[in-house]
DNA sequence: GACCAGGCACATC
DNA sequence: GATGTGCATGGT
């Protein structure tokens, strides 16, 4: 499985090249956008975030001030703005409480613990949490996501019932632990399922995972 | 107009 | 413990 997950990677990278992930000014813009993105195009979390940016509101502080009214309302093109201005409310709530605000100061916790804490936010999943780990603080940790799975599934790599852990472990204990590579590793299976493994209508046609 | 998007919490069985 | 459902905009 290690040659393979390596082949695949080493596929991808020549066939797309570097993707540059992710896209953010600052480790807290990173953070916020690993939120806004659930389950949304990540064209409507750039509208979001300028809203954000356009009242210089992208701030620990300055946003949980914000009423979540006004906040949901800025937040809007990005869907479900209710929901998500109150789980960025409880995100930004143990941030400021455990950091102050400033990501410095929790650049020396250790990373499990790190990952337990943020999970127990509300509104936190593990890609969320997994997400800020990897593209806000530089943690080796692998983003699994609906891409991944699909992606694994498809090429016959997991089962259908395989949960979170179980592809995030595929990955870590068969792949040499690095930011660069994990980094890089997870945007080209985004780039590969957007371009190549959709929903419904696989067009596997050009796939370069083919015959892997 | 249908389908889809870099999930998550909660209800119900 | 497994399965279903609400949340919602905007691009293709």
């Amino acid at each position: 499985m290690a040659r393979k997950l390596d082949l695949i990677y080493r596929r991808l990278y020549s066939f797309f090249g570097a993707q540059h992930w992710w896209p953010g000014d600052t480790p807290f813009e990173v953070m916020i956008g690993a939120m806004l993105t659930q389950n949304t195009n990540w064209l409507n979390v750039e509208k979001a975030i300028a809203n954000l940016k356009k009242y210089k509101l992208l701030k620990p502080q300055a946003l949980y001030k914000l009423p979540d009214k006004r906040l949901a309302e800025l937040i809007r093109p990005s869907g479900y703005y209710n929901i998500k201005a109150k789980r960025l409310k409880s995100f930004l709530k143990f941030f400021i409480d455990f950091s102050g605000g400033n990501i410095k100061n929790i650049s020396h916790v250790p990373t499990p613990s790190l990952r337990r804490q943020l999970l127990a936010v509300k509104g936190i999943g593990p890609e969320t949490a997994d997400s800020m780990l990897l593209y806000a603080l530089n943690r080796p940790v692998f983003v699994v996501d609906a891409y991944t799975k699909r992606i694994l599934l498809r090429h016959r790599f997991i089962g259908p019932d395989a949960d979170y852990d179980k592809i995030q472990n595929l990955f870590m204990k068969n792949l040499k632990s690095g930011v660069k590579l994990f980094n890089e590793y997870h945007a080209l299976l985004v780039r590969l399922g957007k371009d190549f493994c959709l929903k419904n209508k696989p067009r596997c046609s050009g796939c370069p995972l083919k015959s892997i």
